[in-house]
DNA sequence: CGTTGCACTTACGACGTTGTAAGGTGGTGC
DNA sequence: GCACCACCTTACAACGTCGTAAGTGCAACG
C-alpha cells in the first residue's frame, strides 16, 4: 500500500534514480525539477522504506541496549540516558531484557533478535569473567559494569572502587566507626558488589578502623526488598552500629524504611547513604546522601564509543578501551556532612 | 563479512533456495541434505540478514513504543510489561521518548524513525482531543491513556473514573472528610487529571460531601516534586484537610514527603493514597496506598490488539475497539481501612 | 523397459533502495 | 553554427531473502 521510489518517479515523470536524489538531498538535481518530484512525494506521503534501505547500505540505524531489567530505577534511567544519546546521533534503540540470568545473556549475544542491530551496548549481570571470550562477537559491542574485565571489547564502567571508598570516607569524616555495609556479595571478586566492598574496606583501613565482619551483609539481589531483610537481620544480631552503606539506592532505601520502623533515627541514630543516586533518592523521608557515578557520562561515552565502532570498518577493535567516568558524593539529609 | 545463504549454499554444494528451506524448516529436504546444511551453518556461522528478510515480507519483527519519558516508574513498568508481552509475540520493542511534547509526539507519527516497525503502540500526552484526527495513520496503532477518545485507532486505557472514586471512596469509608486532591489539569476535560478528578467528584456527592474548591491543587506536570510543591502550598493555604489523593504516585510520595516535615503524622493526621501501584510505593515509609491501575493488562492487551492489526492486513481498522481493564485499590499503611 | 508419480531440489524474480557508470541536455565560447 | 563542457538524469546491478514454478532423479508399476 505505501508508496514507493517508483510510484513517485512514474507521478513525477522522472526516473527512480532521481527521485532517490531528491531523497538524499544530492546536489545535482534541477530546481524545477527537485520541486516536481517533491510534490509527487508530498501527494502520495512517500516515506523511504528502512529494510530496503538497510539492506542496501549494511546499517539499520538501530543498536541495542541489554540491560538485566527495566523496572530497577537505575537500569530504567540509564536506558532514558542512552536513548537520548543514541537519537543525537539518529539511531534508535531496541531494548532487550535477561532478567541478570546468564543463560538468557549468552542468547541475546548470538540471538538472531540481535542480528538487525549495529551494534550492542551490553550490561551483564549473570554473566562472570570467565564467559569473557564469549564476547568475541562479530559485531560492535560496548560493555557496562564491572562483571567482567579484559575482554575483547570496549568498555564503560563507573569507577566503583574509588566512589565506594569516597562514600565511606564520608562517613567517616562524619565520625561514625561503626559502619554496617549491605548487599555484599562473598563469592565475588569482581562485580560491582566486590569493587564497592573493596572501597569500604580500603577507607576502613586508610582511617585505622578495624572491619568488623558481623557488619558486612551479604543479599541475594539489589532490590528494596533486599536491603530491608538485610537491615532487619542486621538489628536481629544485635552488632551496634552507627552508619549504613547500602550498595545501591534501593538497598539504602529498604533499609532505611527498616530502620526507622525500628525506632531509629537518621541519621542522628544512624546515618544512611545509597549509591546510584536514582531519582528517587532526593524525595525519600529523610532524603538519601548517595554517590552519583555518573551514569549519564556513561550512557554518553557508552554510545559514542559504539557508533565510532560502527563507523570503523575493523570487525574486532585492536585496540579495546576502558574508560571510567567521573563521581561524586550527593550530600543530603540521610547523612549530612 | 557476515555469511549469506549464497556462502552457505557453496559450502555445502546445493543451492541458495535449499539452505534457506532448512532455515525455515521446510519439510521436503532429504534428512542427508539437511544435515550436510546444517554442517555448513554452524561452520560458517550463518544468521539469517534480518532486514532482506524483511525487505522479502514486509514485516519487520519490530513494534515502536512511544512514551514521555522512562524515568517516571510508570512509565518505566509499564515498558518492561510491553517488552515482555511482545516477546511471547516474537517482536522487538523500539523505544522513544516524546517528553510530551506535542511536536514530538506528532513528529514521532510520521517519522522515518518508526517506518521500520510493524506497528506502534503510543501513549501521548502533549497532544489533545483536537489531535484524534490525526491518528489516521497507515500503519497500525494501538493507543494508550486517556488524552483523546473515540481516534480512529484501537485504544487500550485504564478505569480512570472508577478507580479514582474507588480510592475516594475507600477515604471516605475511612472517616475521612476532607479530602485534599493534588495533580488537577483544570483547563483539561479529558486526559488522566481531568477523569480522575470526576472519580473524586462523584465520590464526594454520592456520599453527600461537599467539594472545596481550596482542596483541589493543579499541578503542570506529575512528578515528586510537583506533588512535594503543592502539598507545600496546601499546608500555607491554610485549608484543613485530614486525607490527600495523589493522582499518582510520584505526586502522593512528594507530598507524603512535605507532610511529614511539615510534623504531620501519617496516617494518623493525614491519611495519603496515591494511583498507579509503582513498585516503589510498597516501600515508601509509610508505604503508600494506591491504586493498581491494571498496567500489565494494559501492556498485554495493547500488544495483543497490535498483533491482530498487524496480521490483518486491512489498512484501517473498521471497527476500532476500545478496551478497558480492571483495577484495584492497594491498601497500604499510609490509608489503612 | 518405458511410464508415471512422488519426493526433493533448483532457477528465477521481486521486495525497495542506492552506487556506479554511462547517457542526455542545455548553454557557452569561438 | 559547431564543438565542448558542465550539469543533470538515466539504466543497471546488487544488497540477502523467499515464493513460485519448473525442473531432476528415483522407485514403483504396468
Amino acid at each position: 500500500m505505501a508508496a514507493t521510489l517508483h510510484d513517485v518517479a512514474q507521478l513525477a515523470g522522472v526516473s527512480i534514480k532521481t527521485v532517490s536524489n531528491v531523497v538524499n538531498d544530492y546536489p545535482h538535481v534541477r530546481p524545477a525539477t527537485r520541486e516536481r518530484v517533491q510534490a509527487a512525494i508530498d501527494q502520495l506521503g512517500y516515506r523511504p522504506n528502512l529494510s530496503a534501505r538497510s539492506l542496501r547500505s549494511g546499517r539499520s540505524g538501530v543498536i541495542g541496549l541489554v540491560l538485566p531489567e527495566l523496572s530497577l530505577s537505575y537500569f530504567a534511567e540509564l536506558a532514558d540516558a542512552v536513548i537520548t544519546q543514541a537519537e543525537s546521533h539518529g539511531l534508535v534503540v531496541i531494548i532487550e531484557r535477561t532478567g541478570a540470568d546468564r543463560d538468557r545473556e549468552l542468547a541475546v549475544l548470538t540471538s538472531p533478535r540481535m542480528r538487525m542491530t549495529d551494534g550492542v551496548i551490553f550490561s551483564p549481570l549473570g554473566m562472570g569473567q570467565d564467559d569473557a571470550g564469549l564476547l568475541a562477537v562479530d559485531f560492535p559491542l560496548v560493555l557496562l559494569g564491572e562483571r567482567i574485565f579484559g575482554g575483547p571489547v570496549d568498555h564503560v564502567t563507573m569507577r566503583n572502587i574509588e566512589a565506594a571508598r569516597a562514600a565511606t570516607e564520608f562517613l567517616l569524616a562524619a565520625g561514625r566507626r561503626r559502619i554496617a555495609l549491605i548487599g555484599a556479595h562473598p563469592d565475588e571478586s569482581l562485580g560491582s558488589a566486590a569493587l564497592r566492598l573493596k572501597g569500604y574496606e580500603e577507607a576502613l583501613t586508610a582511617a585505622g578502623v578495624s572491619l568488623d565482619p558481623a557488619l558486612v551483609r551479604p543479599t541475594t539481589l539489589w532490590h528494596r526488598s533486599n536491603g530491608a531483610e538485610a537491615a532487619r537481620a542486621l538489628i536481629e544480631s544485635g552488632a551496634a552500629f552507627d552508619a549504613v552503606f547500602g550498595l545501591n539506592d534501593a538497598l539504602a532505601l529498604g533499609a532505611m524504611r527498616v530502620l526507622q520502623e525500628s525506632g531509629r533515627r537518621i541519621p542522628e541514630d544512624v546515618a544512611v547513604i545509597g549509591f546510584d543516586n536514582i531519582e528517587e533518592a532526593q524525595y525519600a523521608v529523610p532524603s538519601l546522601t548517595t554517590v552519583d557515578p555518573g551514569r549519564e557520562q556513561i550512557a554518553q561515552r557508552a554510545v559514542d564509543l559504539l557508533v565510532q565502532r560502527i563507523g570503523s570498518d575493523s570487525s574486532r577493535p585492536a585496540d579495546p578501551s576502558h574508560e571510567t567516568v567521573a563521581f561524586q558524593v550527593m550530600i543530603r539529609e540521610s547523612a549530612p556532612a
